[in-house]
DNA sequence: AGCAAGCATGTTACAACATAACAAGTGCAA
DNA sequence: TTGCACTTGTTATGTTGTAACATGCTTGCT
């Protein structure tokens, strides 16, 4: 298993590469509840103390926590939750831009770049389950002509590579060395 | 609720278009199944009769429909299936290249461009579930310099637009149009 | 203060999607 | 004719998601 422990910092926060990269992930943490505590301040919104504490969960790490291990996790705080406690609080954040679904793996992860408007390609590593979050500017633009031309109108486009993350392409490759020696 | 009886083909089968316009979707459903018996012959893969008659039952739409509405359709047969057939039957399509699994609706549709190595995008319709199959060659190619900086390998990009097809356009205009006089 | 409206949460019950595990049947080739 | 590989049958259960209604909290009005 690779050492994926968050002590340096050789990639800023907010960075698509922080996902697979060691980083100072407490401060990565902290800027998402930053971000949204203040944008919920100026929107309106009530980032309330479940709704706060799911996205704390979300931010612990960059890999994608289905609802019910969000759920898990709520309990283990003490809480006597049911599953739509879950389900309405992902569903807040992802409505309002501070975390994202990703459909491949029925789960949801803390958004990288909160606030800002942006269209978001993710990278989905299929042994950690770990998400890196990229710009993916083109997609929709990619497609609007052939959209266009059927008269379909997109209103949102979802982009999703699935593969593996650099350090558990390592592990496999030592493990592939290890059967095949 | 619009008009979608296959009558008349503007569109040769095959084209991403069909989906949401007019055509012979009897020549449409027929090819998909010459495709899938010639390039299982050529493959040594067996399309048995359950196989085949899960992708016959993909064919009659362009909507996607769930593992259990296939199920359901094979019940109406007078089989007494029970769920792992209906997933085998669809797993074996889609890794054989002769449906799709849409991850946005955890449902499936027949390939409409069996044979034939792509890569696909789909635009789906949020109302009525008709999903139409475009070429998105560029997805993979865009995001392959942000996946090489961090290191991350892709081997698969999902690539799914949402949004709504002309006909249930132009029925919730009227819908609106009707409540808004 | 009292109250009503709107939003958030608590809770029950269930619907929808998916697979593990093992038994039994089928077809083909040594 | 036996054994192997593959397919299908079947049971049971695991996972993901939501409808519906009760309760409680905040805010603003009078």
């Amino acid at each position: 298993m690779p050492d994926r422990s968050p002590v340096v910092a050789p990639v800023p926060a907010g960075d698509p590469a922080a996902a697979f990269a060691r980083h100072d992930h407490a401060r990565c943490a902290a800027t998402a509840r930053d971000v949204a505590a203040r944008a919920c301040a100026e929107r309106g919104l009530r980032l309330t103390e479940i709704r706060a504490r799911v996205l704390s969960i979300l931010c612990e790490s960059h890999a994608a926590l289905g609802a019910y291990d969000v759920l898990d996790r709520l309990r283990e705080d003490g809480r006597k939750a049911q599953p739509p406690v879950a389900y309405r609080a992902l569903d807040f954040l992802v409505v309002n831009g501070f975390a994202h679904r990703i459909e491949r793996l029925n789960a949801y992860i803390a958004c990288g770049h909160p606030g800002d408007d942006h269209a978001p390609a993710f990278m989905i590593c299929r042994s950690c389950r770990r998400v890196a979050e990229c710009a993916a500017p083109s997609a929709a633009a990619a497609l609007s002509p052939q959209a266009a031309a059927m008269g379909f109108e997109i209103e949102r486009v979802v982009v999703e590579a699935e593969g593996i993350c650099p350090d558990c392409r390592a592990s496999e490759r030592e493990a592939g060395a290890g059967a095949g020696a």
